[in-house]
DNA sequence: TTAAATGTTTAAAT
DNA sequence: CATTTAAACATTTA
């Protein structure tokens, strides 16, 4: 699912409840989930959880024995905390967020002390979990392929990462080794934002199409980051009903839907091989 | 029944 | 070699 947004609202959420718990124990039924050899599992024992950080979609959790579980969300996945007085979930939205858990998306469950439960929910199965010493991540093979992290970098950056290469702009966008985070609704959000044709070559933009692009990027993530990312507490607004999910969105799954610009239709094709939405009069490609 | 889904990896085709 | 496309992973929903 999730993508940066979603990623950093669960890393931000899990900071501020799960730093300073100890890990009671660690119990999957899914065994891809949980790429953990026995004695890693049992190693987990006692540790105490001391910081939560985000690397592109990837989710560290620092442990005091000098390993970091590194969980990766994928298409599906999401995590759930709950004790007797906190309730926290974010990730891909779906009813298993604010339903009785476990559920029969759960994937690993981590019991916590203070009786406090952490959950890895994830309907497809594409997520997981692995352990790394904490000193060696950068090496780890995830973590290693990824480029600058797509919140935060500088102007001057992502056009450098991105002015000289072949490929389709789109393509580059989610390209995770080139800027780690973005993902498929918010490269679409930002190519429209910045009127700019998902399959033009990255080689043709001009310097302004970078800058806007970049402003365009960021100011999405910002407003999804506000509203808790695409799912997470605002899936379910004050009232209990379901809320913000996409609420953000400007061409995401709006086909046939008339663009807020200029009114023409929003069109759906595929474009570096994922479902793709523009609008093919303010997106004008490029000879 | 078919198509697609907020991701990544790998193999095969250009 | 650089890019693109398709398939695979597994399941649900339209």
């Amino acid at each position: 699912m999730p993508e940066l947004p979603e990623v950093e609202t669960v890393v931000l959420g899990l900071r501020q409840l799960i730093v300073g718990h100890k890990i009671r124990d660690v119990s999957c039924d899914w065994a891809r989930s949980l790429r953990l050899t026995q004695a890693q599992i049992s190693s987990l024992k006692g540790t105490q959880i001391q910081g939560v950080a985000r690397r592109g979609k990837a989710i560290l959790i620092d442990l005091s024995h000098r390993q970091t579980l590194v969980i990766h969300l994928k298409l599906t996945g999401q995590l759930v905390y709950q004790s007797r007085q906190q309730f926290f979930g974010a990730g891909h939205p779906t009813d298993s967020l604010l339903g009785h858990l476990p559920d029969s998306s759960t994937r690993v469950i981590v019991r916590l002390d203070k009786g406090a439960v952490l959950y890895f929910n994830d309907v497809r199965k594409f997520g997981w979990i692995k352990l790394c010493p904490s000193h060696k991540l950068a090496q780890m093979d995830y973590i290693q392929g990824l480029g600058e992290d797509a919140l935060g970098v500088s102007v001057e950056r992502f056009t450098d990462i991105f002015e000289t290469r072949q490929k389709m702009i789109k393509a580059c966008l989610l390209d995770q080794s080139l800027l780690a985070g973005c993902g498929n609704i918010y490269a679409d959000e930002a190519l429209w934002g910045s009127k700019i044709h998902p399959q033009n070559s990255a080689k043709l933009l001009l310097k302004a199409d970078f800058r806007c692009l970049w402003q365009e990027l960021q100011q999405v993530f910002k407003l999804s980051l506000e509203a808790g990312g695409s799912s997470s507490k605002n899936y379910i607004n004050a009232k209990g009903e379901k809320g913000a999910y996409l609420d953000f969105a400007r061409v995401y799954q709006r086909e046939g839907l008339p663009c807020l610009r200029c009114t023409s239709l929003i069109r759906r094709i595929k474009a570096a091989g994922r479902g793709t939405y523009l609008c093919v009069v303010c997106q004008k490609k490029k000879l």
